[in-house]
DNA sequence: CGACACCTTGAAGAGGTTCAAGAAATGTGG
DNA sequence: CCACATTTCTTGAACCTCTTCAAGGTGTCG
């Protein structure tokens, strides 16, 4: 919200693997890739993304009972998928997502990338399954949210109904951009958004405005654009060309954020 | 949600004027496209589609006075635009509306197309003020639902809490499918799509499974799919050729739902 | 009835896709 | 730690879908 605010967050994995050292005894045995822990909201740095603010610490206190725990997920495999039973939404806390949805006949497309701080699981709640999968893209942990006990909660804490509400209305708006995006923008214009949107949400949480790793590859970039792997790389090499970025595999500098602004607001000519 | 009910509700404009004999004396003066009528929705017939079932008569009393006043928009006038305060949700009582945002530089984009029992506003809650715009595509009715009131009330009633929540949770949805469109479908996959998600709404408000009337452009299509509105003309008249549907301007009769769902499956070849 | 908005159709052109090949990076197992 | 397999990325060339531009037709409303 306010992009002033520097919130110190460990994305990389190595910068994760240094704030949480070697993460406890992971016993492959008890969940491979839901292992959980006890936590708390109250001290979490990225309340600040999550929560509503001005609780007190009563409601805090209250709000730590229902994020009750935590859950690693491995790079390459799912949250959740398409079909499964919705109980939790969850809240990112560290690692990288994408969700996408499927045809019948085998087509998908990419519908978000996820950082932390970022909610997702909001497609469960209209039919209680998830519509969406929701894959890790580097080794990540959530905050599972039963979903039934938010609701309870809510309804006695003003600003956590507000909050919820707020945050799916806010994937609403989020959509619409999508849409406007793919429906009547060229590519250039859409990896332009796309680098501009990645690097903004980024700089909230502490990264620079000029660098990012890509988490996802062109493929995946491709699916979410509405493009193929082949033009994403394309537009990227053209990029480099003019000399607004400079890239090295999944390494993005952005060299000229307003000639990407430009870009994106199609002011074709203008030094 | 159970497309078997038959809901008989009055979609076009003669059938809505013979509903409601002139509507009593509008004033001009007083509020041009914003008439407002008391109203309840304890024997509105589109109560199944708005509203959570089972609830008590009490608690269907008490969101009567939510749902406080009824507004008449003209065909062509906006319900609400983007940057306007958000106050209130709006359930559509008859009518049809599209929703559209647009960028600095002039390109805008259709987001959805809303009919009776739908609510729109939701883009508003986020930031307190609307991100779209609303415009009536025919004389339109809408419940107007401030929601301050909705989130004091569904604090009470656990029934609408979740309800608003399956709405929005509904939409999110919604928008992942149009996505998938937009991102991944050829031009005829796009219009077999549009005309059998048209169709299945009118059909489940009681209208037929095979006729329909376009209440929208073919420019407000192309917008909505992705496309220039030469090329929904050109696939119309493609369907035409290939017996899969009838055109006569507006009018659209579906010959075979099949080859419209064999187009949207993409199985090319299957007699 | 004339003005205007909307729709259809044709022809040329642009942007993106497809197919293909090779290079670079990454991961795996010995 | 290195060799090999695999995945990912880049680039070229031909092709195709959709767009653009243009003209004319149809329908609607004051």
């Amino acid at each position: 919200m306010s992009p002033s605010q520097r919130i110190p967050i460990a994305l990389s994995p190595s910068d994760t693997d240094a704030a949480e050292p070697s993460s406890g005894k992971q016993s492959p045995q008890t969940a491979v890739n839901a292992q959980t822990i006890k936590v708390a909201c109250s001290n979490c740095n990225l309340r600040e993304l999550c929560m509503p603010v001005g609780l007190t610490d009563e409601q805090l206190r209250r709000i730590d009972d229902v994020v009750a725990v935590r859950r690693k997920i491995k790079r390459g495999s799912t949250l959740f998928r398409n079909g499964e039973a919705f109980t939790s939404l969850f809240a990112i806390r560290t690692g990288f997502f994408k969700t996408c949805v499927a045809t019948e006949d085998g087509r998908d497309q990419v519908t978000g990338f996820q950082m932390a701080g970022e909610i997702i699981g909001l497609d469960g709640i209209v039919n209680d399954h998830h519509t969406c999968d929701a894959v890790a893209l580097e080794d990540a942990e959530v905050c599972v949210m039963p979903f039934d006990r938010i609701e309870e909660l809510s309804r006695e804490v003003n600003a956590l109904q507000h909050h919820v509400h707020k945050i799916m209305s806010r994937e609403i708006v989020r959509e619409h951009g999508v849409m406007l995006l793919l429906g009547s923008m060229r590519a250039e214009e859409r990896l332009a958004a796309f680098l501009l949107n990645l690097v903004q949400r980024l700089h909230a949480r502490g990264f620079s405005q000029s660098e990012l790793v890509l988490r996802m590859t062109r493929e995946e970039i491709g699916s979410y654009l509405g493009l193929k792997l082949e033009t994403v790389s394309r537009t990227f090499s053209k990029f480099v060309d003019d000399g607004i970025v400079e890239v090295k595999q999944r390494h993005v500098r952005i060299l000229s954020t307003e000639a990407l602004r430009r870009i994106v607001n199609n002011q074709a000519a203008c030094h």
